[in-house]
DNA sequence: ATAGGGTTAG
């Protein structure tokens, strides 16, 4: 609506021309009152004309009513004090802020806003409804006889505002001047309860609710509005007893009480009350049923939220309400009902926003990347709506793991164009785009820069760090988001945001993968603390980072101890006997499994792999054969990879080549191709690995592994000039070797150590320390094997290169600075080389120690001169 | 006086 300005006719009566814009848009144009002659104030036809007016309001006809009230100035007629509540009354219902400040200046210049509380009090109400808190507090400055309406109206106004503190302190005002408040007051006042700080909120609401009971009052709203303020403040109890008490329940106080329910997480709770509203007799109606739907989606009651979808149809066309319409989209992809919930979406007449952003959230949540953004783009060019941040909330995670949608810094622009940027929720999930694409400093400067920092805000801080492999990094951060949490003011709750089993489970890896055992079992004991341990997730997470530290018994002893275990957890104890070479546990594990759970296609990969490391290839083949016709559980081309490391590993090469090609066609071979060639390398097969290598170099030319294992063949073969040339084209192609590396715990920090590194600021020591190691070693009989060298060296040469060896750099760092009796543990990001591996051995015996060495595939205990690979692995 | 759709994880 466009603006206009009033001026003012009978400032200067004689003065006749008017500037109105009559460009002003109205329905219907105004009609004067009958007679052709301009009325004056004290002709007949002036009341007519404010009849006219307030009739118009009376029936909801806001914009002729503003017509009217302009035409009558525009003639030079004074608008009274009955013209005056019936034009606010419409401008505040049309939201016309310019037309409200101008009716106001009219009602200035007549003196109306001191002299009439009706005029004065429908001027607050219009402020309090399109205006600022300056203008509320001018209006009801001017007020010298203030009525009851005057405060509740003002009161009301300040809420409206959100200004609930100023409110609060308005009630108690209201009262020294002693005007009785009434159940309009404690309406407001209970809203504004509800929106403090808890404490605070829930001793404030507690004297409002005194004051009803004093006053006797009774209202059904009153009631109403005392029990959605404790729900809020999350005393639930104190509104049930409310709700179960009042004898005037109307389909509000159901409807407020199953809503509280559904919104404190209550969802049993929300249920039975439903149910109990339907026994009663009462009919539920489009509120309720966007009520009670949340709980049906939370509790995945999919029969409930069908029979309720049904009741929406039959009844009154429920589903024609937008909220109704949204709360079972929600429910039915809650319930893994895309298809469903898609239908219900497609039928809709009119598409809300929320309609749109329910699907939208629907597909992401699913996993249905593609569609959510197929469903954005319709969106954007057809619906006639424009995205909100709730909107964009689903669509970045959408971009992100959408494999096709390549543009996903695009994103951010689209966020900032829109102003989107300032929103929480759309901010957190630019954090995990920017993280996914390696991008993660850009992360961190996101994440510094927000001005509120949530529970899920550090989470996804955290989870890029380990995305992006910067494992420390994620560890520190769980450590300051701690520290933040223990200096918090305790009486802020609403902002505090302590590490959950979200954190936990994303941290959890971090300290697998660091092999960081202090740290993990710090996290263990903050779990216990806080209530944490028991969640699924989290004891799945524990257990495996306990298996990947070397702490097998641990690992079980967690295992054993949890309340309930899922797919993960079983799988995560499996992969962990299978890393300790225990596959027949990890089987006899499985077969209790099945009793209890069904397998997934992880259980059979977990599975396989322990076989293969434990030499268990008939159980593992066994296992590969009925895996479909017994579990239900189709192999994929994984599958295949593993059973041909499995037969391989075992030195069944000829069976293994022949598995890869009787493949299914429709699968790919790289995985088991892969396999193999690591086998010819165990095996040392000349034939089978160029074979294996040539397939995996056709298409994957850029893995610098293929070349480095083809290499090493040819070596240990002693063809070394074949070695030298694969080693040169994998230079050509420009591939360059990962470089080992390899890290050990020590006085909570993880210290890390590159092949050949003299960084670390113990180096030298360490280096010495090897060096005469390694006479003692020769003198207890070890002799080095430099097969695995690539380096056209001499022999040497080679030995020193050999003791540059990542692992053993860890190891004789442990050595130096851990006392005796400690078990040293190191993790490596490569395989353990043969030599590395003999060399461990004899340091173990050398210096009695247990060495516990982790390389990417399992684990290497050492102890007494023996490896508990029993060399097979 | 009552109602909605969103971000993080294995």
């Amino acid at each position: 609506m466009s603006a206009f300005t009033l001026s003012l006719p009978f400032q200067t009566p004689h003065q006749q021309q008017n500037p109105i814009n009559k460009n002003h848009s109205f329905r219907s144009p105004p009609k004067p009152p009958s007679s052709n002659q301009k009325p004056t104030s004290d002709s007949p036809s002036y009341s007519s004309w404010i009849e006219q007016l307030r009739s118009h309001t009376r029936s909801g006809n806001f914009h002729e009513a503003i017509s009217v009230y302009i035409d009558m100035t525009t003639a030079g007629l004074r608008p009274n004090n009955f013209a005056f509540p019936a034009v606010l009354k419409a401008v505040t219902e049309i939201q016309d802020f310019n037309l409200g400040e101008q009716v106001h200046g009219v009602v200035v210049k007549l003196g109306y806003d001191a002299s009439s509380v009706t005029v004065a009090n429908t001027l607050l109400n219009m402020y309090g409804k399109c205006g600022g808190l300056n203008d509320v507090l001018k209006v009801f400055d001017k007020i010298t006889e203030r009525d009851k309406v005057s405060w509740n109206t003002f009161i009301a106004s300040l809420c409206r505002l959100e200004e609930w503190e100023l409110a609060l302190d308005m009630f108690r005002r209201m009262q020294f001047d002693k005007v009785e408040p009434n159940s309009f007051t404690l309406v407001s006042m209970s809203l504004a309860c509800s929106n403090l700080e808890n404490r605070h909120g829930v001793m404030l609401g507690k004297q409002v609710h005194a004051y009803s009971l004093k006053i006797g009052d009774t209202m059904s709203f009153t009631n109403n509005s005392l029990m959605s303020m404790y729900a809020k403040l999350g005393r639930i109890q104190d509104s049930v007893s409310l709700f179960e008490m009042f004898p005037g329940k109307n389909i509000i106080s159901w409807n407020t009480m199953i809503s509280s329910l559904s919104q404190q997480d209550l969802f049993q709770e929300a249920m039975a009350v439903f149910k109990l509203m339907i026994l009663e007799e009462m009919k539920p109606d489009g509120v309720t049923i966007s009520s009670v739907l949340p709980a049906c989606s939370h509790l995945e009651l999919l029969h409930h939220g069908k029979q309720i979808h049904a009741y929406a149809i039959r009844n009154n066309n429920l589903i024609e309400n937008s909220y109704v319409s949204s709360a079972l989209i929600d429910m039915y992809c809650n319930c893994r009902e895309i298809t469903i919930a898609r239908k219900v979406f497609d039928r809709l007449v009119n598409r809300s926003l929320a309609n749109w952003n329910a699907m939208l959230a629907g597909y992401t949540q699913n996993g249905f990347y593609d569609s959510a953004l197929v469903l954005f783009f319709k969106m954007m060019e057809f619906s006639g709506l424009s995205a909100n941040p709730t909107t964009m909330a689903s669509v970045i995670p959408a971009s992100v793991h959408c494999e096709s949608f390549h543009d996903k810094e695009g994103m951010h622009g689209f966020i900032v164009k829109m102003g989107f940027s300032k929103d929480g929720y759309v901010q957190n999930a630019l954090i995990d785009l920017y993280s996914r694409i390696g991008k993660i400093n850009i992360s961190r400067n996101i994440f510094d820069r927000l001005e509120i920092k949530d529970t899920v805000s550090w989470n996804t801080m955290i989870t890029g760090y380990v995305v992006c492999g910067f494992h420390e990094h994620a560890l520190d951060l769980l450590h300051k988001m701690n520290q933040r949490d223990e200096t918090h003011d305790q009486n802020l709750e609403k902002v505090t945001c302590k590490p959950n089993s979200i954190t936990l489970m994303t941290v959890l890896p971090g300290c697998a993968a660091l092999a960081a055992l202090a740290k993990g079992k710090e996290i263990h004991s903050y779990a216990i603390r806080n209530l944490l341990a028991t969640d699924v997730a989290v004891g799945s997470a524990l257990t495996d980072m306990y298996a990947k530290c070397g702490c097998l018994n641990f690992a079980r002893k967690v295992f054993d101890e949890m309340p309930v275990r899922n797919v993960i957890t079983w799988n995560v104890m499996f992969m962990a006997y299978g890393m300790h070479g225990k596959g027949d546990v990890a089987m006899s594990l499985f077969n209790r499994m099945v009793a209890e759970i069904n397998p997934n296609e992880v259980s059979f990969i977990s599975l396989f792999a322990a076989c293969s490391h434990s030499g268990m290839v008939d159980e593992g083949l066994e296992l590969f054969h009925k895996m479909k016709d017994k579990y239900g559980v189709d192999p994929t081309e994984d599958h295949y990879g593993c059973v041909v490391d499995l037969l391989g590993r075992a030195g069944r090469l000829a069976e293994a080549h022949e598995l890869i090609t009787k493949m299914p066609p429709r699968f790919k071979k790289l995985g088991a191709w892969s396999s193999l060639l690591g086998a010819c390398w165990i095996h040392q097969n000349v034939d089978l690995g160029e074979i294996a290598a040539r397939n995996l170099l056709e298409f994957e030319s850029d893995v610098a592994s293929h070349y480095v294992l083809l290499s090493n063949i040819y070596s240990a073969a002693g063809f070394w000039k074949k070695a030298t040339e694969v080693r040169k084209t994998m230079i050509k192609n420009g591939v360059k070797k990962e470089p080992g590396c390899s890290w050990i715990e020590f006085d909570d920090e993880v210290h890390k150590f590159m092949a050949g590194d003299f960084s670390h600021p113990q180096s030298e020591k360490i280096h010495g320390f090897l060096e005469k190691l390694l006479e003692r070693l020769k003198q207890e009989g070890y002799v080095p094997d430099t097969s695995c060298v690539l380096h056209d060296v001499n022999e040497d040469e080679k030995e020193s290169l050999l003791c540059g060896h990542s692992e053993r750099l860890a190891i004789a760092f442990g050595l130096i600075n851990m006392p005796p009796g400690v078990t040293i543990r190191v993790a490596k990001n490569l395989r353990v080389c043969n030599d590395c591996h003999s060399a461990i051995k004899f340091i173990s015996k050398v210096v009695g120690r247990e060495i516990v060495v982790r390389d990417v595939r399992r684990f290497h205990c050492f102890k007494d001169g023996n490896c508990s690979c029993g060399d097979y692995w």
